[in-house]
DNA sequence: TATTGTTATACTCTATAACTATA
DNA sequence: TATAGTTATAGAGTATAACAATA
């Protein structure tokens, strides 16, 4: 069993239909509206998780105003120095004309950087500034302390499991 | 263990690393991109398991053209019929804003309708018509065709468990 | 001919602010 | 004052098509 999570938002549909009861002006007459038939499906909750996730990624690494997206591309620059813009859109799955943007902008930042590639003149070799590596340093950091909420939020077990669950069906794949 | 998906898309990555040392002329010479820390963030594989998800419903529901939060909205009316859009936008997590013009175009093509709201005059009352009632109808039997699609892809323990875990985590939250 | 980076366009979705008419 | 519906705008992200340079 996770963790309750205790703020009124949380609150159950029935424990929401209980506290109707209870005397209170009108906000809490409204009836639970019920979502039906997308309780059967795994993607409803897969995009209602998402958002929950990314909003609390966001507002944690909104003080180095970095976005999920833009972490992803750090990292995978970080990890993989001088790969092309190619393939790193292949491996996370952003449209080419998406990253030139995106590579545009974190390059006004200082962050990141374009070198002629050795031996393939059409193509650009990727790397991290030192700025950049700084940045990802602490991008990491913070992005840990996100995780941290999401344990909280789910429980430790339950988030290994989805966490495997995951990693076993999605990874390496589109 | 879920079954496997056997098109080429769906290698994986030791995978590709392994038909790198099969004779290919370039195209295969790739090493493989790593993704790093990325493999330690739920939101990353939330991320892309959303995305392919909604990419398989808009495709398996494409010849009635409807998108997954159309759908969303069409199941919701259906289940509570005569709710105020309020009501509905805060159950589906979608801005007001944002549900004036979903509804304008499901109004426009004459599936749904606002009628004035007994006893409220500042708020409407959201019905399906007749032809969105149909609809509906439809959308159901293709979107369980689409969660086959899923079972396929998971398994169906796999995607029970999931969706069981999402649900007790994730409902009636934001 | 196919690929890489690029530009451009259109559409979906999110996030806000502001306005009106009610309550 | 707060709520319901609306309008408008800005930005992120996705999906395409097309083009020049290169392979």
């Amino acid at each position: 069993m996770p963790e309750r999570n205790v703020e009124a938002r949380a609150l159950q549909p029935d424990a929401r239909a209980r506290a109707k009861s209870v005397s209170r002006p009108q906000r809490n007459t409204r009836p639970p509206v019920g979502v039906g038939v997308l309780n059967e499906h795994l993607g409803y909750f897969m995009r209602r998780a998402q958002v929950w996730i990314f909003n609390d990624f966001i507002r944690t690494l909104s003080e180095i105003g970095i976005r999920p997206a833009q972490y992803s591309v750090l990292v995978v620059i970080g990890e993989n120095p001088g790969l092309s813009q190619s393939d790193l859109a292949r491996t996370l799955g952003i449209e080419r004309a998406r990253l030139v943007h995106m590579l545009d902008l974190l390059q006004r930042r200082g962050l990141t950087e374009r070198q002629p590639a050795p031996g393939a003149r059409r193509s650009h070799a990727l790397f991290l500034t030192r700025e950049g590596q700084k940045m990802l340093k602490r991008a990491k950091v913070l992005a840990a302390e996100h995780e941290a909420h999401l344990t909280e939020r789910l429980g430790a077990a339950n988030r290994k499991l989805m966490l495997d669950l995951m990693r076993e069906v999605w990874q390496g794949r589109n």
